[in-house]
RNA sequence: UGGGCUAUCGCCAAGCGGUAAGGCACAGGAUUUUGAUUCCUGCAUUCGUUGGUUCGAAUCCAACUAGCCCAGCCA
């Protein structure tokens, strides 16, 4: 391990294990499966799985299934994949909230024969009526009192499904007049006749999850439980919790804050709606930070852990630049993958002195960072494709790129100097003249002649025609997705689909998730959903960094 | 106006009483068959504010200020 600074919870793990407190460290990701796992869940898988790693210790994945009205199988299989994905390596330590179910009633009962908890009769808003108000105490429930015994009963036939949802519900028994709202008897179980996707029809009464966490890290033997900022204030009922009942662990809670990325939406009810809208095409739309959507859109595994890395942990609210998240993937690619030649916006080039009919073959390394990687062969005629942005009629100062009279290098192959251009009625140009220098095959000059400009081609006998997707994340500055009023403030370059760019033979061999860069056009990867054998669509994963603008 | 938490560079973030790490971003310069990469260089006399303790404070104390969270039979 590097010596790098810890962070305040390894800060605590440290002073928990030399203090005796724990002898051993246990973690776990605890995700409701009720949507898909975005980003900011990352985050808290990698932080979780990477402290059970560093510490030697255990690392689990528990569905915290509490509540089967918004849960579905569907999610606890994306979630799955999505972390098994991301590396988090669970083992054999897959558990689901559901199966304790058991024990947690158990406990319960235990809690109400201590006098610690008493069934209640009264009506959700009755109870929200006597809880008061943050700057006033509740109110005692008139249960609050009722006979162990009764209370006993009570839940029993709650359990066997004797009242209707809503008619009953279990308190504990802790203090009204706390300033923390969160300790005001507070309900830790409902009835609810739902079926739940694991349990089915056997429960309907379900414990909330001020009472459920807290038994299923104690029943797992979890030593740290790592959770948000938002539960901060639920840590005196979580540790009530695990002190008045007799679970034996005695894990503990510890929060840090959320991942936020400045200007991306996160929020999965934006997201749901999003889908639900058909604005975006699935959880995996490559303009989402879900991680399905990352992935689809080309990130690596490796470049989520390397931003969440940078990221760091603490507990000030903060919001992390997405310049961060791409530097993080370029990062990743730049030396593992192949480059090859691509252009996205064509304009054809004709060389008038080389010979009709005639082809080459020229030698490109694949990666000049990563010798590794190999090379290839790509083809050379009369007829290539240049990027339009390539070739300007007047250009700039300190442009070094084509214009008339001006030499540049064709990348790996000739030196070639522009005579002439053609344009349609509208001026734009369709069509660009050049002589080639035969001596400077390869892209050297023998006599020591030096080009400024270097441009990446195509070769238009050879090339493939494709589809290539430019996605930009769906952005607003000021609002989130959607406004006030529910129109939808969608960020106008998210999507720009380029349906004639071309690209050498050797990009069409590429399969799902292949990721590579286009020279000078950014780091690309295959369409896991849309491609067809033989048919890549192709998706921008990040552009590389300019810094040569053209004056507007 | 109850309780909890947080405030260190444009964005993350170290620091834990001994005189402000690092990364992203940005700006210069060098090398370059990608205006990329790589490589140097620069980028907080100051740590939300104001006082106090101390030889010495971002670090301790006090009072302010700002932001976030909490009144689901959601998690």
């Amino acid at each position: 391990m590097a010596e790098e600074s810890k962070n305040f919870i390894e800060r605590e793990i440290d002073k928990d294990l030399a203090e005796g407190r724990y002898n051993q460290v246990v973690t776990r990701f605890p995700p409701e499966p009720n949507g898909y796992l975005h980003i900011g869940h990352a985050k808290s898988i990698l932080l979780n799985y990477g402290l059970a790693k560093e510490y030697g210790g255990t690392f689990h994945m528990r569905f915290d299934d509490t509540n089967p009205a918004k849960e579905d199988v569907e999610f606890v299989d994306s979630i799955k994949a999505d972390i098994q994905w991301l590396g988090a390596d669970w083992g054999d330590h897959l558990y689901f909230a559901s199966n304790y179910f058991d024990q947690m009633y158990d406990a319960a009962c235990e809690l109400i024969k201590k006098g610690k908890a008493y069934v209640s009769d009264l009506s959700a808003e009755e109870i929200r009526a006597t809880r008061g108000t943050l700057t006033e105490p509740g109110q005692d429930d008139p249960n609050k009192d009722r006979p162990i015994e009764e209370s006993l009963r009570l839940f029993a036939e709650m359990k066997e499904g004797k009242y209707p949802d809503g008619s009953m519900v279990l308190r504990a028994r802790i203090d009204m007049s706390s300033p923390n709202i969160n300790m005001r008897d507070p309900v830790i179980y409902r009835v609810a006749h739902l079926t739940h996707h694991n349990t089915g029809d056997k429960w309907c009464i379900y414990p909330m999850y001020d009472f459920a966490h807290p038994s299923e890290d104690a029943i797992e033997g979890i030593t740290h439980s790592i959770c948000t900022l938002e539960f901060e204030d639920h840590r005196p009922l979580y540790e009530w919790v695990v002190e008045n009942c007799d679970y034996g662990a005695k894990p503990r809670q510890i929060e840090f804050a959320k991942l936020y990325l400045t200007n991306v939406v996160t929020g999965k009810r934006y997201i749901k709606k999003l889908v639900s809208d058909g604005i975006v095409d699935g959880w995996d739309d490559p303009r989402l930070v879900s991680i399905a959507g990352l992935r689809r859109r080309g990130y690596t595994p490796e470049s989520i852990k390397k931003f969440v890395e940078l990221c760091g942990v603490s507990k000030s609210n903060s919001s992390t630049d997405y310049a961060m998240l791409e530097y993080c993937i370029r990062e990743d690619l730049k030396v593992k993958k192949s480059r090859l030649f691509a252009v996205l916006r064509p304009v054809k080039l004709i060389i008038d002195n080389y010979p009709e009919g005639k082809s080459e073959e020229l030698t490109v390394i694949n990666n000049t960072e990563n010798p590794d990687l190999g090379e290839r062969t790509v083809t050379f005629s009369r007829e290539l494709y240049i990027e339009a942005e390539d070739f300007m009629i007047e250009p700039p100062k300190k442009y070094f790129r084509l214009y008339p009279g001006n030499e540049v290098r064709l990348m790996n192959a000739y030196f070639v100097t522009c005579t002439s251009y053609e344009t349609d009625g509208e001026g734009n140009v369709t069509e660009i003249h050049c002589t080639y220098d035969p001596e400077t095959r390869g892209g050297d000059s023998p006599d020591g002649r030096k080009v400024k400009g270097t441009i990446h081609w195509v070769d238009a006998h050879t090339a493939k025609k494709v589809t290539v997707r430019l996605y930009e994340n769906i952005v607003n500055e000021e609002l989130g997705v959607y406004n006030e009023d529910g129109s939808l403030n969608l960020n106008p370059n998210s999507l720009e689909v380029l349906e004639d760019a071309y690209v050498e033979p050797k990009a069409m061999e590429a399969s799902a998730y292949d990721s590579f860069q286009f020279v000078r056009n950014g780091f690309f990867t295959v369409d896991a959903r849309d491609s067809k054998p033989g048919e890549p669509v192709f998706n921008r994963i990040v552009s590389l960094k300019s810094s040569f603008k053209l004056p507007k």
